[in-house]
This record gives C-alpha cells, sequence and structure tokens, in this order.
RNA sequence: GGGCGCAUAGCUCAGUUGGCUAGAGCACUGCCCUUACAAGGCAGGAGUCGGGGGUUCGAGUCCCUCUGCGCCCACCA
C-alpha cells in the first residue's frame, strides 16, 4: 500500500499531475497506428485574438470527456489543438493594439517601432503602417495569445498532444490552404469572375454569404413619381434608399399585376437625373409590397442582382469601395444633379437627395418610418453595399441543384450529435444562392497563390492565371515572382502582377483535418492514418460556415464526408438565462474559477450540460463538483485503508454481489452512453451510483469490513469494495481528471488515464437483493432523526415483517443491517406487505 | 414568412421502446463531531409535469391543437 495521505487533499493536485502527465508524454499519440485503432478529433481552432471565456472552458471540456474515454478504451486518440490566427479577427486587434493601421501604399520600415503596446489613447489616430510592418506585429501579437491560450488549455487539463499544434497562418498551413485550392482550380472548382459583391464598406473587402446577418434597422419610405414618355400618369414607386435614384436601371412589377401589366414595355424618366428606363416584368416584384411596382438600381441589393442577371439590364454604379458616391456619374444621368451627391457618403446622400426631390416636386409621400431587416457583415458597422469587383470562388452548390444534392447528402453521411442539428445545415445548403466567395481584400491570411499576365496595355489577363508549382509552396504572389517572369517585369506592360487578395479564414480551417493530420506533406504518412476522422467539435452557430465549408472540401479532395461525427455544444448562458456577453460585466475569467472552486469542478459543471444544450453559468454546481471530487479522495482513502486484499479473495457475501451487479448496469450504461458522445449522461450515472455506493452500501457493509465477523466475512468485502472503487475511479477519471489520478496513484504506478475502460465484471449478483435492508436502514434513520437522537443511538428492537423475497433478502443481509443501524433484536417475519416498526432504546 | 428546439419543485435539470406513490442536486428547515469525509453526514417540507383535446386498461412520455420563450434561415422596394 502506496502513499495515502492522512488527510488528502484537492490543494496543489493540478500543477504537480498536469507537469507528471506532460513529462509521461501519456497523450501522445502513436503515430505507427492504423486508422482502425485510432480515434481522431477536428478539433477547433479557437480565433486567438480575443480572450479566452466560459463558453471556450464549456465545450472543450466536453471533447477532452469523450477523448479520455476513447483513450481508456484503447484507441489511439488523435486530438490535436490549433490557433485560428489569420483573419479580420487578429487584424482589428493588432490595430487596436498597437494603435496602427495597414496601408500598403506605406515602404516598409525596418526595425519599427509601434507607437503602443496595449490600449493607446482613445484620441489616437492610428498610424498608417506598410504591409510588411503590419504583417510583423500581427505575428507578434497572436503569438503573446496563444501562449496565453495554451496555459489556459493545460490547466483545463484537455488531453490534447502539444505536438501537433498548429496555427492557420503558420507555413504548413498557408502551404496546405494553397495545395488545396490548386487542386480546386485544376479541377474546375474554384474560379474567379467579376460580378456584384457583398461588400463592407468600412473594412473595404468582399464578405461571403455565410458571414452575413440581418439586423432590424429604422428605415423609411419615399414615394417617388416616375415621368411616363409617354406622356400617361406618373408612376408611384416607394423606396427605402432614395439615394440610389441615379443608379436606377427599370421599375418592375409583377407579370399579373393588372395594375402595370399595360406598361410594360414603356419607358419613364427619371426624377431629378431624367434617365430614360424601361418598366419590365419579373416574378419577384411583389403587388404588395410598397406600391407594387419598385425601382432596381445596380444595385441596391441582392434581388437587384438577380434582376440585373435575368432581365439583361444595364449597369450604373454610383456607390465606390468606401462607401461614398463616386466623383462621376453614369452615363445619361444629369450631371448638375448629380454633382449634389458626388463624394457623399450613402448617409449624407439620401438626405441631399432627399432635399433635391423635395424642390422638384417628385417627392409625393414620405419619408414614413419602418423598421426593416438590413444586412450586415457580421463583424461590421454599416450596412453592406453591392460592387462589382473581382473575386475567387469556391462552387458550393448556390449555383447548381446536383452539387448542392450531393452536399446535402453528405451531411446525412454524417451522425450528428444531437440529431436535430442536422436541419440546419439542410437548411442553410438549400438555401444557398452563390457560390463561396474566399477571396478578401485583407492583409494578414493566407496570399491567394495566383498571378496574372500584363498585356502591352499593361492590362491584367485575368483568363489566363499564372500558377505556382506546387512544391514551390506556399508563395506570396506579391514578393514571390511566378515562373517564366523575372522580377523586374512585376506590374510592367508584357510582365506579370500578383494577385494581392488573401483567403478568407475559413477557406483554410475548412482545411483543418488536413494541417493537423499534414495533408500530402513531405515524409508524412498520418494523413492516412486518422483522416476520414471520427469527431467534429464545434459550437452550432457556425454549422453554415466551418462545418459546411468544411463538407465541401472534403467533398471536392476526397469524394466523402471529413468526419463520421459531428458534436455540436451550445451556449453559455447568464444564471438569468441571457447568453453571456462581455459588456454587460458578468464575464468571470476562467482562470480565476480553476482557483476558486478547482479545475476538476468547473469541468464537472461543463459535464453535466448534455450535448448540445445551452447551460446556465453555476458556481453552486461547480461547488457540487468539488464535492464529489473530494468525496472521491475520501472514500478512496476509507477503502484502501484497508489494506491489500490475500490472494485469492473473492466476493463471497449475497450483499457484495448485489452490488457489484448494480455496478455492473451502470458500466454498460456509461459505456453506451459515452460511445454515443453524452458523456452527460454518463456522469449522472457514474455519479448516482457513487453517492448511493458511499452513503448505502459502504454503510452497511462497514462493519464488517473492519473484520468485526471474522476476516472471511470482511475479505469479502473489501474485494467489493476494491472492486467498486477503481471502477469508479476510471469511470470519473474522464471528468475529474485531477481527482481520480491523485486516487488513483495511491495505488497504481501508471496512469488512470491510460488505465481500461472497466466492463462488467459478469457476476451472478441479484441487483434487487438490498432494497429491503436498505429500506429498513432507511426507517431506522428517519426514526432517529425524528426522535433527534444521533445515528448512533441504539435500537432496542426492530420488527419487520416482509413477502418471501423480501424475507430472504433481509435474512441474507441480517448482519450487516443489525451492525450498520445498531439493532439490538432484529426479528423477520413473513407478511403480505412490507413492514416495519422500530423501537429506539431508553435514551442513553 | 420557412425551419428547429424548449416548457417537470423557488432555481438548474434527469425522467431512452407508455407501466408501481414523478426523481436528483442546489436553496430552505431540523438533527448529528458516527474512528473515510464537519469544506462532512442523516433526515424533512415542497410539483394541477405550460393550456386544451385525443389514443389507451394506463400518458410527464404517443397524436392533434393553442400559448409562451429561445435559436437558425429568408428578395433591404
Amino acid at each position: 500500500m502506496a502513499n495515502i495521505p492522512d488527510r488528502p487533499t484537492l490543494d496543489g493536485i493540478e500543477d504537480r499531475w498536469a507537469t507528471q502527465w506532460e513529462t509521461d508524454g501519456i497523450y501522445r499519440f502513436d503515430a505507427s497506428a492504423v486508422r482502425s485503432e485510432v480515434f481522431a478529433i477536428d478539433t477547433p481552432p479557437p480565433t486567438v485574438s480575443g480572450s479566452l471565456h466560459m463558453g471556450h472552458v464549456f465545450s472543450y471540456t466536453h471533447t477532452d470527456l469523450v477523448a479520455r474515454f476513447q483513450r481508456m478504451r484503447g484507441k489511439q486518440v488523435f486530438y490535436p489543438m490549433g490557433w485560428d490566427d489569420n483573419g479580420l479577427p487578429t487584424e482589428r486587434r493588432v490595430q487596436n493594439y498597437y494603435g496602427v493601421r495597414c496601408d500598403p501604399s506605406q515602404p516598409y520600415q525596418a526595425g519599427f517601432e509601434p507607437p503602443f503596446r496595449g490600449d493607446p489613447p482613445k484620441d489616437h489616430e492610428p498610424v498608417p503602417i506598410s504591409r510588411p510592418n503590419f504583417l510583423e506585429l500581427c505575428d507578434e501579437l497572436v503569438e503573446i495569445d496563444e501562449q496565453i491560450f495554451e496555459e489556459l488549455f493545460r490547466r483545463l487539463g484537455l488531453s490534447v498532444d502539444w505536438t501537433y499544434l498548429y496555427a492557420t497562418i503558420d507555413e504548413r498551413s498557408r502551404r496546405i490552404s494553397q495545395r488545396a485550392f490548386l487542386r480546386n482550380v485544376a479541377r474546375g472548382e474554384a474560379y474567379s469572375q467579376d460580378a456584384p459583391t457583398l461588400w463592407d464598406v468600412d473594412f473595404q473587402t468582399a464578405v461571403a454569404q455565410a458571414e452575413m446577418e440581418d439586423r432590424d434597422k429604422p428605415g423609411a419610405y419615399h414615394k417617388l413619381a416616375f415621368h411616363r414618355t409617354d406622356g400617361g400618369d406618373d408612376v408611384l414607386i416607394d423606396t427605402t434608399r432614395p439615394e440610389l435614384l441615379a443608379a436606377c436601371v427599370a421599375l418592375v412589377a409583377h407579370p399579373d399585376d393588372t395594375r402595370y401589366r399595360a406598361m410594360f414595355g414603356h419607358t419613364v424618366r427619371t426624377p431629378l437625373y431624367g434617365v430614360e428606363v424601361p418598366i419590365v416584368a419579373h416574378e419577384l416584384a411583389q403587388p404588395d409590397k410598397g406600391t407594387g411596382i419598385a425601382m432596381i438600381c445596380t444595385f441596391g441589393d441582392t434581388t437587384d442582382v438577380v434582376w440585373w442577371r435575368e432581365l439583361d439590364l444595364p449597369t450604373r454604379a454610383i456607390v465606390g469601395r468606401n462607401g461614398r458616391i463616386l466623383a462621376d456619374p453614369p452615363d445619361g444621368v444629369d450631371v448638375d444633379a448629380y454633382g449634389a451627391i458626388a463624394g457623399l457618403t450613402v448617409r449624407q446622400a439620401q438626405r441631399q437627395v432627399v432635399e433635391q426631390l423635395r424642390e422638384s416636386g417628385e417627392l409625393v409621400g414620405g419619408p414614413d418610418p419602418i423598421q426593416h431587416p438590413v444586412k450586415f457583415y457580421e463583424r461590421g458597422e454599416r450596412p453592406l453595399e453591392i460592387v462589382a469587383s473581382r473575386q475567387w470562388y469556391i462552387r458550393n452548390g448556390g449555383r447548381d441543384t446536383d452539387l448542392r444534392d450531393a452536399l446535402v447528402k453528405r451531411g446525412g453521411e454524417i451522425t450528428w450529435h444531437p440529431p436535430h442539428m442536422q436541419h440546419r445545415y439542410d437548411n442553410w445548403v438549400e438555401g444557398l444562392n452563390g457560390d463561396w466567395l474566399i477571396s478578401r481584400q485583407r492583409f494578414f491570411g493566407v496570399p491567394i497563390p495566383v498571378w496574372y499576365p500584363l498585356d502591352d496595355q499593361g492590362e491584367l489577363d485575368h483568363d489566363r492565371p499564372v500558377l505556382p508549382a506546387e512544391d514551390d509552396l506556399p508563395i506570396d504572389p506579391s514578393t514571390d515572382v511566378p515562373p517564366g517572369y523575372t522580377a523586374d517585369q512585376r506590374n510592367r506592360p508584357g510582365g506579370f502582377a500578383g494577385d494581392p487578395d488573401v483567403f478568407d479564414t475559413w477557406a483554410t480551417s475548412s482545411l483543418s483535418p488536413h494541417i493537423a493530420a499534414r495533408w500530402e506533406e513531405e515524409g508524412a504518412d498520418l494523413f492516412e492514418r486518422v483522416f476520414p476522422m471520427d469527431m467534429r467539435p464545434q459550437a452550432h452557430d457556425i454549422i453554415r460556415t466551418w462545418l459546411f465549408a468544411t463538407v465541401v472540401r472534403s467533398h471536392f479532395e476526397h469524394g466523402g464526408v471529413p468526419w463520421s461525427n459531428a458534436a455540436l455544444s451550445g451556449w453559455i448562458l447568464d444564471p438569468d438565462r441571457k447568453k453571456m456577453s462581455k459588456s454587460k460585466g458578468n464575464v468571470v475569467t476562467p482562470m480565476d474559477l480553476f482557483d476558486r472552486h478547482g479545475t476538476d469542478a468547473v469541468r464537472y459543471w461543463a459535464a453535466c450540460a448534455r450535448p448540445g444544450t445551452d447551460a446556465a453559468f453555476s458556481e453552486d454546481q461547480m461547488k457540487v463538483g468539488r464535492k464529489l471530487a473530494n468525496k472521491l479522495l475520501n472514500v478512496s482513502k476509507f477503502v484502501l485503508g484497508f489494506g491489500d486484499v490475500a490472494d485469492g479473495a473473492t466476493v463471497t457475501d449475497a450483499v457484495d454481489r448485489s452490488m457489484l451487479a448494480r455496478l455492473d448496469a451502470v458500466i454498460t450504461e456509461a459505456t453506451n452512453a459515452f460511445e454515443g458522445f453524452d458523456y452527460a449522461r454518463a456522469l449522472e450515472r457514474t455519479e448516482s451510483f457513487f453517492w448511493w455506493f458511499c452513503d448505502d452500501y459502504v454503510e452497511l457493509v462497514k462493519g464488517r469490513a473492519y473484520a468485526t465477523r471474522g476476516d472471511e466475512a470482511a475479505a469479502s468485502a473489501r474485494v467489493a469494495l476494491r472492486t467498486a472503487l477503481s471502477t469508479i475511479q476510471r469511470m470519473l477519471a474522464p471528468t475529474l481528471p485531477y481527482a481520480s489520478e491523485e486516487a488513483w496513484s495511491w495505488w497504481h504506478d501508471t496512469s488512470v488515464h491510460v488505465a481500461e475502460w472497466p466492463h462488467p465484471t459478469s457476476g451472478d449478483g441479484d441487483p434487487k437483493l438490498l432494497d429491503a435492508p436498505l429500506e429498513v436502514l432507511s426507517r431506522v434513520r428517519r426514526t432517529k432523526t425524528e426522535h433527534k437522537v444521533s445515528q448512533r443511538a441504539e435500537v432496542a428492537r426492530c420488527v419487520v415483517g416482509a413477502p418471501s423475497d423480501a424475507l430472504a433478502a433481509l435474512e441474507s443481509a441480517r448482519e450487516d443491517l443489525v451492525e450498520a443501524a445498531s439493532i439490538l433484536q432484529l426479528e423477520l417475519g413473513p407478511a403480505d406487505e412490507f413492514q416495519c416498526e422500530i423501537e429506539l432504546a431508553a435514551s442513553t
């Protein structure tokens, strides 16, 4: 018997065991394992440009629970970690942290020192710096942030193999991301196109459909009079965007609308600008909206894009990439009227146009305020505009029914936890209305590995992109020179130009299985050992982005799904059921909670939430977890305190066999639950058995175990106690890795986390045998409580009547019962129904 | 407008093919220093299972319907 402390404690065990696990490498993945021996996890790489919050603790714990279970089941668990550090969030953080902004027109400054490191004053005007300088600061800051993340995840006890750490901006990620893209290009799955695109005017980048969200904003209907060229009455239209009047290319009504049917084919002149535009018909026009006839502008919204494309209308763009009205009007637009809005922001332009319309008398109604949904970039502050620009796309079924159907079918090949999350996937894929826009006009990202030839006039030829060889990856087309050219031909007629854009962050993170498993990297055969992976854990709000994008990439590259299971986690809510947010100042830092309650306790709280359900933040629940961990140490001390059992000692007593039979049922249930990713159910069953074991079984057999009735009787109890303890320690190990390891270490040389997950003992005990004796014990306790005496007080006489089955059970537990309840005289007799009379001894 | 989920004790939630008197923890109250544990243990009160209807010998559980809350999606006139 090794070293059981006199006073077991949870204090200090976390540092000790975290260090030991790292030293022993117990979470190392065996890279020689073959696919069938592996359980592979596609860990979500967290965005590092922010602080870690309880949501991270919550969902990453869920994954770790499954990982630990699978490891104990004998699987080689591939459990990598990654940082999603490329992309806009990091850029924004760098701007705010150093007080700079990226301006690609600035020259590079060697040894540049940023004006601030953390919290520039609010009135500080960001210093424009070159792209390379900006990227250096990005690299510097993510390194700091990643260090903090790693410390937290280690403390949380994630059984990650840290040797497989990756970052989405690191060289391997860039190479794999570019390689996969080139394959997509080669197969025709990726293409570039000049087309109307959702555009954020502040970040000045294109935005994908998946990053767009509706926000309810106030707006107003303005009723405008268009003048018929054939001399009829004015045509009245309602619009919320009068500032786009100069971009108007047509009016549109529903083909069946009798009010307007006669006008189709005729033309009107726009107010203010006097442009002649046709009246056209299209089914998307809604007769019940506004006056039933709408103006089509290039481009006011995505419907305008559809009309423009399907009705083959001209283009009159007036909004620039910076969100301001272009300096020069489109052809045919009245120059004087247009001059009043040139250079204004969209908002200013609206006021100006309304003023002009009032003066001209062409504003015949409104503004009438309304609330309506407006499209925003999810991180943006001003409404999205639609501008025409050349962008790269990957096909995703948005323009191709067959592909869409195939991708929906792929979704069906994944097992979803919980199952109803699949609806969100189906819903999203079926509602796609365009291909996946992957290029971004940003800086800190994986460069799009493409150059374009310049013709003799210096015009870009986008139709014949120059691609790098795979062996040369990763490349940066802004500094690297394409094959067949020399550096001095850059941006010269007859030479080449590099694509200035980077990939959207999802375009790289959609390859997380490939990056983690080093797909097609030199000398690596890891990928074949782990792919397709077993589990993709992630939050449900990024089904439409990360999950779907990963399926798309895998579908194209491998013709299959990237993983067999998707486990979706829920949100953390305030105790008052609102989504936790930083702004409300109610965020507690995870480290602080680890310190106050212990990591196991925090993990316990997370483990209590069923997969996919939202959970309330609850320190009370953590206290329960703390109690459980504490109890585990104490009961371990008690059981192990009897010392080693003699060789060959077996469980002979029916009472003990009954307890083990109950335990077997719990093992089976917990195992099945865990196999189905339901860590919460597994814990709940284990935990409730555990408390029953401590409160009832242990109390019942305690005396016998002390050898009050001889060594042979004691041996049965001791063997049973140790068998149960071993099982319980192992079953609690995923949830309480620290306390379980601590208690396990008192009688084992190796870690509980690589111990074998328990199997039922397949004994022949009767699980119901203990019901009647424990009922008597419970009644005795109640009687003592009611009479306000100590539980140690003696029972002078206890008369129990019971049916034959229960009577037999009581007989077999008689000695244990008498001792545990301090019964002086126990009389058992047959009765039709259970009855029990208790007579306390005269007060002591 | 379409889709999905939730509603059980004051609070957080179990309740998996329909089946004894609906459970647990927290909180609350009372008792007990019982040699594993007082950062503990034992015990207690507390619920018209959101409303209504139906199927059934029997419904928290299945069907219909209504209400409330939440999430996802949707062409901004």
